[in-house]
DNA sequence: TGCCGCGATCTGTGATCACAGTTAGACTGT
DNA sequence: ACAGTCTAACTGTGATCACAGATCGCGGCA
């Protein structure tokens, strides 16, 4: 092809320099994406059984890009694979869910106590946003459980990335993946949490305590949520042992 | 085979129920295990580079394994793979460097408090001994720093693991995943720091207060060891921006 | 000398095949 | 009625093949 525009432009143009480098994004990526969003909303069961062709198949791929994207879940037990060699999401004993909830005490109040301290401006406009949206799912009276679980992630999440730690909320990642199944499967099948739990008001006091700069009354109101989405789960006593 | 032994065992006996399910353990977890340990104990420069044929080769498996485990290394930033679909260790920014800081500043805090607390007798046995281990290459006048290395990191997961929290544990190996090149590669190329760094002091700080139940002294003791591995690396400079 | 083009080689990714191990169910012999 | 046996289908795991894209080196043109 001769060149038909310019004046032999041996340097990029710095138009094309400035929109970055555009990351390679695999199939098996998105397989993990795909089944993540679906641990994280309780979409899948504690228990719940699954065969890598059958995923496969569902989503219109070959078993390679499953196999990746499982493969990562089991590693950080997200998922498990029975020595039958079936691939199950993994049930909750109490004690297991007693440990994930210490920690996600531990590593998610810091994450608020952080978001209040080093806030983005960015972040925080989204903040009363979703807020909001978490706040009509829980008034409507025939809430859609799973919006309200999508809302409830989004605000907590909003928080997180407003520490500017992607470390972080990468690490929150991996735990809400492993509790997801437990605590959002659950409130699916008893909406009426979203009104009696506190739910609404600890998000309330957690956006003010953030937008006030209060790290104290951040992490205290987060604790709060946790604590309390975490006692209602016990007291449905679906945990094993 | 006629039954010699017994009439008619139908039941499991107690003595093979009590054995427990035998884990599962593929050939792209062994790789995995091989490879993480090479990034922790900073035998893998920043910027090394390497290839899923050739690891393949070296470790005598084909490539499916060292794709399985090199996957799960690139999900979690540990490696990754360049858009000319080359892996290669990550190199580090000062910026990058200090966020997985801080992040270690508060989640291993946090473990050191809570090992304090809730520590097991078998772990407080381990902790003595590693210690041990670790000032004995500090004072070796010719110090293997791969050695000490080691010793460094089973002195510190012993400690974590004392705090009887299994998923903690698994987080903080993911940052030292991502943060070990850095920190043991500089170490093996100056190991007077062995011996000037208060390395030593820290550690004796640390088990102390974690023997003698001491929350706050321990994760006292622990932030100056970090901090004190964060500014040398700095010092250095040979962290990139 | 400097630049461009072409081809051999190597890269990770995806698809397909092969296989050992498990499971479920029909069947058989007692 | 029941315990044991065998077969057919299905499981995840590993190996191999196929391919688009990137890199590097050699050669030729200006």
């Amino acid at each position: 092809m001769s060149n038909l525009s310019s004046p032999r432009p041996t340097k990029t143009p710095t138009a094309i320099a400035q929109i970055g480098r555009l990351e390679r994004v695999t199939l098996g990526e998105r397989v993990h994406t795909e089944l993540r969003e679906l641990l994280m909303s309780g979409e899948l069961a504690p228990g719940q059984r699954m065969s890598l062709r059958s995923v496969a198949e569902t989503l219109g791929v070959s078993m390679m890009p499953v196999r990746e994207a499982v493969a990562r879940l089991v590693a950080d037990q997200s998922l498990e694979v029975l020595p039958n060699r079936a691939v199950r999401v993994p049930l909750m004993t109490r004690a297991r869910f007693r440990e994930l909830t210490a920690v996600r005490l531990a590593v998610e109040g810091f994450a608020a106590e952080q978001a209040a301290r080093s806030r983005a401006e960015s972040d925080l406009a989204a903040l009363s946003q979703f807020e909001e949206a978490f706040l009509a799912e829980a008034r409507d009276p025939d809430p859609h459980a799973d919006r309200a679980v999508r809302a409830n992630k989004e605000l907590h999440f909003a928080v997180y990335r407003a520490t500017g730690l992607p470390t972080l909320v990468g690490i929150i990642e991996g735990l809400w993946l492993k509790i997801g199944p437990v605590l959002n499967f659950d409130l699916k099948a008893s909406p009426e949490r979203l009104r009696t739990g506190g739910a609404t008001e600890h998000h309330r006091h957690l956006v003010a305590a953030v937008n006030a700069g209060d790290a104290a009354g951040a992490r205290k109101a987060l604790i709060d949520d946790i604590e309390g989405a975490a006692s209602f789960i016990e007291s449905t006593g679906r945990l094993l042992d």
